[in-house]
DNA sequence: TGGTTTTTTGAATGGCCGTTCAAGATTTCA
DNA sequence: TGAAATCTTGAACGGCCATTCAAAAAACCA
């Protein structure tokens, strides 16, 4: 039990440290120097519990990504209709824990470096595909054939434009802000 | 005269260079010799040009920078409708030239870096700023004052959301079918 | 053509970083 | 409690890279 938790307990810790520490530096030239002083450990402690470099950014994106899947899948549970279940995708990604300045910037370096190495594109492209099919499960479900892949784009290249602007935010973000310009926006394209 | 000339024809073959090297490697690796190679020169000679690496990355974005911004402005003196505008805004940004996976990996790249570095972030500003008025200015002639700013950030969002997809993506890319999709974006927003 | 300026580069410099490993500290549990 | 398992880290290793510099090569011009 014990055994468990402890490995859990460093997991959660570095991998916190990973998203200030990348947010503060940039993926590309953080250290493990500096990721480990950010969570009071040693670079060498990394190592044991992540493998390597590579290895500590995917857990980091995998433990986002997880987050990103639960509140989207909170949201499903109580959303009735196919306009409450997109405002719900939008509430997600806008979600109080998750529409932070660290976590956007986490995210872009995410997507700047997803091309350059499999482990990170392979989680890429499994979230991406997740959220679209979640968008045109409910689109089809409120327009015309020809109209919903236009909408998909239009509101999935949203949310991801909305992520780029607030990773380059020098100020907190303000997540309630940011849900209720996204409903704006679905309300725009679903009339 | 001959003096001017060397100087810009190396210029621009290290910028191309750097489009194709920081594509296919990633900012955050790809290194002075690779950049070198690629152009077929040495690591010294871009030193000698540009004095360092992050002086070689602010010119190559003021290159692709110059080149939406005068996309953009040819755009403008054909269009002839607040509407046309708009169109003409997504078409400098889809243009034939611009629209390629390189080049949105670069943007990408750009992106991403900006916020650790003053350089970059203030060509990121300068950019975002122009583009931002531009919408403003077509939007406030075609929508009541209090869906202009959600009709902006919808289409910004949108434009920033397509680089960055495509950006990831392993294909050529299809600029005309990018265009043609903004355009029924703007459409769906003006209705 | 010959001297001057501009351009090019190979090699040297100085520094930094991810990873490994052995040894020591801590925790576990029989 | 004491041996075994787990965790931690300082130090060392090997490698890589941006930048500099002196000297050669090329271009220019009188």
């Amino acid at each position: 039990m014990s055994r468990k938790r402890i490995r859990d307990i460093r997991n959660e810790e570095l991998i916190e440290a990973t998203i200030v520490a990348v947010h503060k530096r940039g993926y590309g030239v953080v250290t493990m120097a500096e990721i480990a002083r950010e969570a009071g450990a040693s670079a060498a402690s990394i190592n044991y519990y992540f493998g390597s470099k590579e290895g500590l950014m995917e857990a980091t994106m995998l433990h986002l990504l997880g987050k990103l899947r639960r509140a989207m899948s909170e949201g499903y549970a109580t959303a009735r209709t196919p306009r409450e279940r997109l405002y719900a995708v939008m509430d997600a990604n806008f979600a109080d824990d998750l529409f932070t300045v660290p976590q956007c910037s986490i995210w872009m370096q995410f997507w700047a470096n997803a091309p350059y190495s499999p482990r990170l594109s392979r989680l890429h492209r499994i979230n991406r595909a997740r959220v679209r099919s979640h968008f045109l499960a409910e689109l089809r479900a409120l327009l015309p054939a020809g109209q919903v892949e236009t909408a998909r784009q239009a509101l999935q290249c949203y949310m991801d434009g909305v992520w780029l602007q607030a990773a380059q935010s020098e100020e907190p973000l303000e997540p309630e802000g940011a849900r209720a310009a996204a409903h704006r926006v679905v309300d725009l394209v679903i009339p």
